[in-house]
DNA sequence: ACGTATTTGTTCGTATGTATC
DNA sequence: GGATACATACGAACAAATACG
């Protein structure tokens, strides 16, 4: 092993240890998503203190290479996922366009009232019917996306259907009607998960989750479905590009 | 006052402080980012038990409209500004345009040497002199965002004291050349405020930060400048509309 | 639901080498 | 040389989040 720290060469011993996990990195002996060493580990086998191994993984946090999570440890950084959003965005269009494979779980499926919000955006009569899917967005077997979709119930019977044949929200639009459909706006906040989010999103508690209303609408204007979508902001950036 | 709860209305008895208490938020007798009173107290005022006045208070902040923070306290929250971004974005209009009171302070001044990152971003040579400006944004004077703006020092000479007149990058930019700008993307992430951002923004340590890198480029497509803004997500969310 | 072990986060204090005025 | 500031490195203790039986 090559673990050897060089106590005069006039390079910090934190830096040198930052170095050899970034070229353990580098070199695909650590993998992204791949835990490392304890801190406590990692000083003994450098034999250096802790604070000088907690240094070496700062540096790495901070060039964006690891992440840190207090109670479970340090990991190798996943890269990010570039979720474009655009006038016409499909989801696994957009993770195929990431050179991944795009996957899609139905988790619920109900019936409910719109309210005034939900009404007010869909353009229906308040109480008319609305569909909601929830869908759990997938990218190489990892969760990426929770989202709720509102659909007005009356305009596209069977699309429960339809979806669950085709998976696809636009191909089930596509057998309901709606050749092509136009994302209207997209509101983007940030906050913290729930416990439904940790779960279906296997993220850490402490970080936060990238939330994206939004609004789709047909070639007319008129709405077809709302969406509340939440993103581990871990995984996903979202890129707006005009 | 009428504090006076009704065991057997049939309404349940945190319902019925919650109640209470929104209408006192609606009412204006509580202010917005005013804080309520402890749960002990609620508890007291109420003659109930804190788990009740608890429950009372988790419907609010499940509904927006307080914020519950561990050690401090809840707070009645906020307006959320709609920060609307368009290919033709600015700060000054967008903060009119919701009704608030513009306003920014330059809180750095900066010529650094363009890593390989900023000198792609804005299509210079690596190593050419970059301006930096980090200017703290404003609404009704509250902080809203901090901004890091990056521009190539050498195409406009003379923007700092530009801008240190105007307190406008639109109007320092005219004044160099640049009569109109476009954004061309938005990269949205979400992630744990820094200490930096904490001092800056007023922000709570356990809230999360909208973070937005852009780049706006001229009416020729040549890159003006590069932004990485922060935001505090409790008060600013960011719409996209095409 | 609860205690225990593990792991990271934070804050003390101490010491040393280096650069600067 | 002396004084000072700064980054580095080590040690100890405790706090906080997590995992697990």
């Amino acid at each position: 092993m090559t673990n050897d720290i060089d106590r005069h060469g006039g390079k910090a011993v934190w830096r040198q240890i930052a170095d050899h996990l970034e070229a353990d990195i580098m070199a695909g002996r650590l993998k992204p998503g791949e835990r490392l060493a304890t801190e406590h580990d990692l000083a003994r086998q450098f034999a250096v203190n802790r604070h000088t191994a907690r240094r070496a993984l700062a540096a790495l946090a901070d060039m964006g290479m690891v992440r840190t999570e207090q109670g479970r440890g340090s990991f190798v950084q996943e890269h990010v996922i570039d979720y474009r959003v655009r006038r016409r965005t499909r989801f696994s269009e957009n993770i195929s366009a990431a050179r991944r494979e795009p996957g899609g779980r139905l988790l619920d499926e109900r019936d409910l009232p719109a309210d005034e919000d939900l009404a007010a955006k869909l353009d229906i009569p308040r109480g008319s019917p609305v569909l909601m899917l929830r869908i759990l967005g997938e990218a190489d077997g990892r969760p990426i996306s929770l989202a709720s979709h509102y659909f007005p119930k009356d305009r596209f019977p069977g699309l429960a259907d339809a979806f669950r044949d085709t998976g696809s929200i636009t191909k089930a639009l596509a057998r309901c009607g709606v050749a092509d459909y136009l994302r209207r706006h997209t509101r983007v906040t940030a906050r913290m998960p729930r416990a439904e989010d940790l779960r279906a999103l296997q993220q850490p508690a402490n970080r936060p989750i990238l939330q994206a209303e939004s609004l789709n609408v047909d070639t007319d204007g008129r709405p077809v479905f709302f969406t509340v979508a939440r993103f581990a902001s871990d995984r996903v950036q979202l890129v707006f590009e005009p």
